[in-house]
DNA sequence: CCAATGTCAGCATAACTGACATCA
DNA sequence: CTGATGTCAGTTGTGCTGACATTG
């Protein structure tokens, strides 16, 4: 406490931590496949109707290597899977496997059970706060030069 | 939009990765020592009066080894210094070099105007609640078991 | 020819585990 | 002797940039 207080980034991380080790925790204990946190992220991107990987890394605010190697473990995983475009020939679609949506609903209901933990012990209306800031439109970074 | 919502791990993600660059832009143009991100990350948690690298790493949340990687680079850029602790010698206290104590003060003031720029942005009243929410005791993360 | 896509390969960063010497 | 500390070393994971073939 000799600080004032913590510093918001570092606040951030924990809190974001607390989330991922959770849900890693709960996702170990299915014992299904082991899947690594980009990995949960990448799920956490996917739509129903299938994506390409290029679409996949904009979402996720990555490179399209990056995507196309999350997706590759995941697809040796079996739960994804490259089908051919049905127009086009140079995209090739992402989508789950069934094992793949199994896995995938998984994440979110220990997502969501997370999400009521944690309001039981800080408060709903503070949960309820704290999503509502981090889903309001930040903008870019500020600058140094304008501030 | 197809999706309910963003999972909050990620919404936590994005909001890190926003302070993250923005302090890291702002440190750059002050043309003085570079610093990488966990470096500032071990700046967060030092205190005045000096402190070893296991209670740094403990802080940080990561291994001694961590820490100890961190602190060796800030020790070469001349930022940070070892010196003997007065009633044991097997501790050595980590300090702020003068010019270390300088970089310190200049991230705190970029923090602060980061904070007031996410106020403007989203409201003062919603940054306030974000910081109380990621202040509240958490906890541990829930295990699965109990769930 | 040009732009976008999918893919492979190499590189950098940052965390980890293992091991060991030192000292209270 | 035991435990905590500081340190060196190696390894793993995750992201990046560079390069190239393919296709619309």
């Amino acid at each position: 406490m000799a600080d004032t207080r913590r510093s918001l980034p570092q606040l951030l991380g924990d809190a974001r931590r607390w989330f991922d080790e959770g849900l890693l925790a709960a996702m170990a204990t299915t014992g299904a496949t082991p899947v690594s946190l980009p990995q949960l992220q990448l799920f956490a991107v996917l739509d129903e109707a299938g994506t390409t990987v290029s679409e996949l890394a904009r979402r996720m605010g990555v490179t399209r290597q990056t995507a196309h190697q999350a997706v590759h473990g995941l697809v040796a995983a079996g739960l994804l899977e490259q089908t051919e475009h049905p127009t086009s020939a140079r995209q090739r679609l992402i989508r789950r496997t069934p094992e793949g949506a199994h896995a995938h609903q998984q994440a979110e209901l220990v997502l969501e059970r997370l999400e009521d933990r944690l309001a039981e012990r800080i408060g709903r209306e503070a949960a309820d706060a704290l999503r509502a800031a981090l889903e309001a439109p930040w903008g870019d970074p500020p600058a140094p030069g304008q501030a």
